[in-house]
RNA sequence: UCCCCUGUAGCUCAGUCGGUAGAGCAGGUGGCUGUUAACCACCCUGUCGGCGGUUCAAGUCCGUCCGGGGGAGCCA
């Protein structure tokens, strides 16, 4: 395997090497010609420069034009431009697939994010998606690092769920039944018992109940995995298909989690910063100015904590601003959760203690049986990128939660069981991985960070 | 699902009051230059998203369908 362009680019002038990529731009004059060789390790590309006298070879130099494969043998030399510190002087060029300039799509100029977004296939090959391939890469290492350094345990979770107990958004059915003769019962519903599961299966909506098995017996687990939303939201941060990270903790409460979950993204946080340094200064200068600064100010400073009800009196104050006003009892909108980080905290904050009616039926209930303990971790620009909260481990208090919100508790008898046997306060929470290569990026829109979105009328390549 | 914007050359866009289309970039040719968003000159490029309607005449006005973007809801 012969070094790639980001290792041959810190070598030292004299060296004999072979550069191996596709060309990026190719400049040519009377007497020498710049190839720009790009091979996805750094943003930065190898400039090869051709002798025309000594590299008497038109027919193949005009075959190589911007997007042509090729492998190129020589010496690093010091260079006399100002853009690099070495250059490659051309001695052999082997071109393995051309790309003709009047059919290959990417031309040596900018283009728009949602020109690439039809060419999937081809968008890696740009700066900016090249650039959010290498940061999605250092963050999926780091989730694993940071459990992993913690002692938590990765634990696979299903994508096919038949227990129809998640309830976290609309689900896609996964059936083999002929959908042109669909068995039925005498009162006209389909028969799943015909169906491959014999019952109603569907795609995951979330790990966290198989997960919370899990963390009642390992004591500390995460899954990272991908998960299914079908619901029919067409906006730049909702994709129906992404990856979660859902971190459970045994013998932990709401305090820990809200630790965990503000260790874990500033580890996140500082690992792209140092493994990605160039491609976070391009972020920070093209996509979204001074990215780099207010990362690392997130790293440095404490998240903001707030319950719910402290966070609407807040909002309240400038209930004339929103286009919906807070009051106790209504949902934080998109708006608020903006104005809480952006404007009252000025950073990451985590409001917590929500009012139960709002928030899902496993949360812990409060003593004042009027709130839970959710927490949902809100930063600038996006709002909510983390939710969580300490889970309800009293058997009977989550019956009667079950039961007021008509969900059938023999449904869940198996996550009931565990409150039934060795029960213990625990917690997590849940943190979408495209939300987070999103907010590291400065990217606006989730369908440029994940390669092939699938979202609705979305399902290309 | 609702609201708003948008669709014109390979890409990004302009196109006035309705009179059959233009600029930059990309590409080609030539020139110049150790170039790096290269530069200069010339040249090429169109089902104006689809269908229907109004009109002597539609890129332009109306209807409708499709694609794209933004916002809201839902959420991660």
């Amino acid at each position: 395997m012969n070094a790639r362009i980001a290792q041959l680019l810190s070598l030292q002038a004299g060296t004999k090497v072979v550069a191996e990529g596709w060309v990026r731009t190719k400049r040519e004059s009377k007497t020498v010609c710049f190839l720009e060789l790009n091979d996805g390790s750094s943003l930065k590309g190898l400039q090869i420069v051709v002798d025309l006298a000594l590299f008497n070879n038109p027919e193949l130099l005009g075959k190589i034009n911007t997007g042509a494969a090729i492998a190129c043998s020589g010496v690093l030399v010091e260079s006399i431009g100002t853009n690099q510190a070495v250059e490659l002087h051309a001695e052999t060029i082997e071109l393995f697939g051309e790309a003709p300039v009047d059919t290959y799509p990417l031309q040596k100029k900018r283009h728009t994010l949602e020109f690439l977004r039809e060419i999937a296939h081809l968008r890696v090959r740009t700066n900016t998606i090249g650039a959010v391939a290498r940061v999605r890469n250092t963050l999926s290492f780091a989730v694993h690092e940071f459990f992993q350094e913690h002692g938590f345990v990765y634990v696979h979770t299903p994508i096919i769920s038949a227990s129809d107990a998640e309830g976290a958004g609309e689900q896609f059915l996964v059936t083999t039944l002929d959908l042109k003769d669909v068995p039925k019962l005498p009162d006209g519903s389909v028969d799943y018992s015909k169906d491959f599961f014999g019952k109603q299966a569907k795609l995951t909506v979330s790990g966290q109940l198989e997960g919370e098995t899990y963390a009642l017996a390992l004591k500390n687990i995460y899954t990272f995995g991908p998960t299914f939303r079908a619901e029919n939201s067409n906006t730049k941060r909702h994709l129906a298909e992404f990856w979660m990270i859902e971190p459970e903790m045994a013998f932990c409460t709401l305090e820990g989690n809200m630790a965990v979950a503000e260790q874990f993204l500033k580890f996140l946080f500082k690992r792209v910063l140092s493994r990605n340094t160039e491609d976070m200064e391009f972020f920070s200068q093209f996509v979204e100015k001074g990215l780099r600064n207010v990362l690392e100010q997130v790293i440095e400073t404490p998240f903001s904590h707030m319950t719910y009800t402290d966070a609407v009196k807040e909002l309240e104050k400038a209930n004339g601003q929103f286009d919906y006003p807070v009051h106790w009892g209504s949902d934080l909108q998109t708006e608020h959760e903006r104005y809480l980080s952006e404007t009252v905290c000025k950073g990451p904050v985590i409001v917590t203690d929500y009012p139960k009616e709002i928030k899902a039926f496993y949360m812990k209930l409060n003593d004042d049986g009027k709130t839970v303990r959710a927490m949902d971790v809100l930063v600038p620009r996006l709002g909510e990128i983390i939710g969580g909260s300490e889970r309800e481990s009293r058997l009977e208090v989550l019956q009667d939660r079950m039961n007021l919100l008509n969900l059938n508790p023999a449904d869940y008898w198996w996550y009931l069981d565990l409150r039934r046997f060795g029960s213990v306060p625990h917690a997590g929470f849940g943190l979408g991985f495209e939300r987070a290569v999103q907010y590291v990026t400065g990217m606006q829109n989730i369908r440029d960070v994940i390669p092939f979105p699938r979202a609705v009328k979305q399902a290309d390549f």
